[in-house]
RNA sequence: GGAGAGGUGGCUGAGUGGCUGAAAGCGCUCCCCUGCUAAGGGAGUAUGGGCUGAUACCCCAUCGAGGGUUCGAAUCCCUCCCUCUCCGCCA
């Protein structure tokens, strides 16, 4: 949520950024709609004032006896204009929630110019890509000719977009979780949650996903609960309300959790394999920092998720998100892009955002600056360290040999069981 | 799932429908006293909103949430949520 104190005070400002991402913002309705708040509110609080003190003075006359008929008889006259304007007030302020609720989040002022992913903006390249002497198998082929990969069975049980994963692959991706999860916790100072698969309502509308996005999450039938579409939402959560004292700061958090996605309106999108499935594991890294910590974090979280990918030699580039192609709540995003022999391309397997105090004014996640002053918004952040599904197809595609099998990165051995190789134990 | 009890400030915990935004204690901050330590004395210590140059006054709201009764609700009534205890079931 935008601060309503910036809507106020520079709707211009705010509606040529908005602009960048293809929002229209009316700054002229706003300013009328927020004229009519303020005047009903003034109104009905002085309404509300008198009656107070009219109120007070009623038991005070009774305490000493006295008569108090026609002061209650003036008061009650106050009750139904109050109503009357508190009514009025409420109606104003549902719309400007509606409205304010619906908004994106205001763009770095670094976030490039474009209408969709191919303006995004490379940043940098690291690894190269592998020079193969053979014409490499994508990973559906690799694991199915390994009797590792069913992606028929899992078809016959849930649909289209699930996957099984069988013996040394099931294993494979089990040991990537594990690295990932300790590289984070040991080296870069993140603590270990589980947390809930299941939020309600309004733990995803406190991190953006509702009410804009309904369309892409799972909901359970009797409603009240959703599956989560990431571990961003109940580790965000874990700040609702919440006032952070200078010590806990930075706050960082890292899960490991399955993600579920309805992936509407990406029919005929990936639909081979596992880059695009209804269910995936991810390991997430979420911080809270000092608002002018939130950059200097961003390129920090960045390079977090990098360090998983170089040490499992996968090449890639990252890149930053333009106006068109950007999330709803962050203010700048990093993706991570790794190298997909099969498709001769790049491809997302983390994104890492600033959400700057978007997602903690929905939330309340505040911090204490200092002694006597008062709470502020936090600054919040978040990325992919990493996609596990998707982590697990580069390892495939990119340390395949020509004979099929594939080389295991030495990180993942205290977790491989002795396996180096796939393909070739039998 | 059944029965009962309960949800008050950072914590513990009072609270007869008006003098309670809230006693008291603990914690924390500042000051005084004290050779050090310990003890003692004093002051301060919720959040959001409005107004404002102001993180100063003042005003409004908030005692789990939402409704209701009333001139007036932490206090009475209703609905929901959550916690605890016992029983049942269960990994």
């Amino acid at each position: 949520m935008l601060d309503p104190k910036v809507l106020r005070a520079d709707p211009r400002t705010v509606a040529d950024n908005l602009a960048r991402r293809d929002f229209t913002f009316d700054a002229a309705m706003y300013a009328e709609l927020e004229a009519e708040r303020k005047a009903a509110q003034s109104e009905a609080e002085s309404l509300q004032a008198q009656r107070n003190t009219l109120s007070k003075r009623i038991g005070e006359a009774r305490q000493q006896g006295e008569d108090a008929t026609e002061m209650m008889a003036e008061v009650t006259g106050l009750g139904a204009q109050l109503e009357h304007r508190q009514a009025a007030l409420a109606s104003i302020r549902q719309r400007l929630d509606a409205w304010l609720i619906g908004m994106p989040n205001l763009l770095d002022p670094e976030v490039p110019d474009g209408k969709g992913p191919q303006d995004n903006l490379e940043l940098r390249r690291w690894g190269d890509p592998a020079e193969f002497d053979f014409e490499p198998l994508d990973h559906v082929q690799l694991g199915e000719r390994w009797g590792l990969l069913d992606m028929r069975q899992a078809a016959a049980m849930s649909g289209a977009r699930f996957s099984v994963l069988q013996g040394e692959l099931a294993l494979l991706h089990r040991a990537l979780t594990q690295f990932m999860l300790d590289l984070h916790t040991r080296q870069h100072g993140y603590e270990e949650c589980y947390v809930p698969y299941l939020v309600n309502a309004a733990s995803l509308e406190g991190t953006g996903q509702l009410p804009k996005f309904r369309e892409d999450l799972f909901a359970l039938e009797g409603e009240q609960h959703f599956l989560i579409p990431t571990a961003e939402v109940p580790l965000t959560n874990l700040l609702r309300d919440t006032i952070l004292e200078m010590p806990e700061l930075p706050w960082k958090k890292i899960a490991h959790t399955p993600c579920f996605r309805a992936e509407a309106g990406s029919y005929g999108m990936d639909t081979r394999g596992l880059i695009r499935q209804h269910q995936f594991e991810k390991v997430e890294l979420v911080l809270a920092v000092h608002p002018e910590e939130s950059e200097a974090a961003l390129e920090e979280l960045t390079i977090h998720a990098e360090a998983v990918l170089q040490a499992l030699e996968l090449p890639y580039r990252v890149v930053s998100l333009c106006g068109g192609d950007i999330g709803f709540a962050a203010a700048r995003t990093y993706d991570l892009e790794v190298w997909l022999p099969s498709q001769k391309a790049y491809r997302e397997i983390s994104s890492c955002s600033n959400f700057r105090d978007f997602q903690a004014r929905r939330i309340k996640a505040r911090f204490r600056p200092g002694q006597d002053k008062p709470p502020q918004p936090v600054h919040t952040l978040n990325g992919s360290g990493l996609a596990i599904g998707r982590t697990l197809v580069a390892v495939l595609e990119n340390h395949q040999s020509e004979d099929g099998s594939v080389q295991i990165p030495d990180c993942l051995a205290p977790w491989m069981d002795g396996v180096t190789r796939l393909g070739v134990a039998g």
